[in-house]
DNA sequence: TCATAAATGCTAAAATATTAGCATATTACG
DNA sequence: CGTAATATGCTAATATTTTAGCATTTATGA
């Protein structure tokens, strides 16, 4: 599956892509209700439909109503999608994202003491160096 | 200035953002150079300009050239992309959004380090809990 | 069952994004 | 100088995206 964030989808298909992600699962309504500048609803459902042609997208049938589903587990497309801002922003170092990421909240410390250990872990589990 | 990932800036648009912010300034030639299925010279010379219109980028003379420049610093528009692929991929928890980032790459035992003292610091300098 | 509400299927119009091309300006250099 | 090479300015054509609307289907419950 292609990276949905920079090639391919256009402006109102990545909206509903990261709609699908926050959520998990959608129904229209549902992107209806989190699209900024919503459109109607037959547009979104058109755009439900040509996502899921382009196979980012599944759907099954819930009673009446469509739910739909990403086809790329959150996990992986989350992976890239952070591997494409770290390249971008922070110039591909582990090191500034992070800062940028532990700034970006204040974290308990409970939180910090998870994530220490988070990095003991890698330091015995890594390959390099 | 509005967060460019998700809102108001089409494919293309969005391409050139990020070829912007990765080189820190470009010409036309560089766009050309790292855009994928790239246009012509004209097509990204009007883009630039739209873009520039849209209030996302500057330029100024070089020579006989024109280099383009991002209006919003490059460790804002980081925080703020940041923000959104943290929000969308992973909760919204910090934790999650390192894990995968370590995941990334297998990190040397130097810069694990520098990561634990990151957080110490951290510990220190919080404000919560 | 049958009427109603609420969903989808489809198609084509409207809006926007993308592109090409020709005219003009600017630099470099013989 | 003046000519070639390499830029940009502008405008209009093309392609794609986004949208609305009408026809049809499906579930629900009086």
């Amino acid at each position: 599956m292609e990276d949905y964030g920079t090639v391919k989808l256009s402006r109102r298909e990545r909206q509903i892509m990261d709609i699908v992600y926050q959520r998990g699962h959608v129904s229209v309504a549902d992107v209806l209700k989190d699209l900024p500048d919503p459109p109607t609803y037959s547009t979104v459902r058109a755009l439900l439909r040509i996502l899921e042609e382009k196979g980012y997208l599944t759907h099954k049938k819930d009673g009446k109503r469509y739910i739909y589903r990403p086809t790329q587990p959150r996990h992986l497309a989350g992976r890239s999608a952070l591997k494409q801002i770290f390249q971008t922003f922070f110039d591909k170092s582990i090191e500034k994202t992070v800062i940028a990421l532990v700034s970006e909240v204040d974290l308990s410390d409970e939180e910090l003491d998870r994530l220490s250990q988070l990095i003991e872990q890698a330091k015995k589990g890594g390959t390099s160096s």
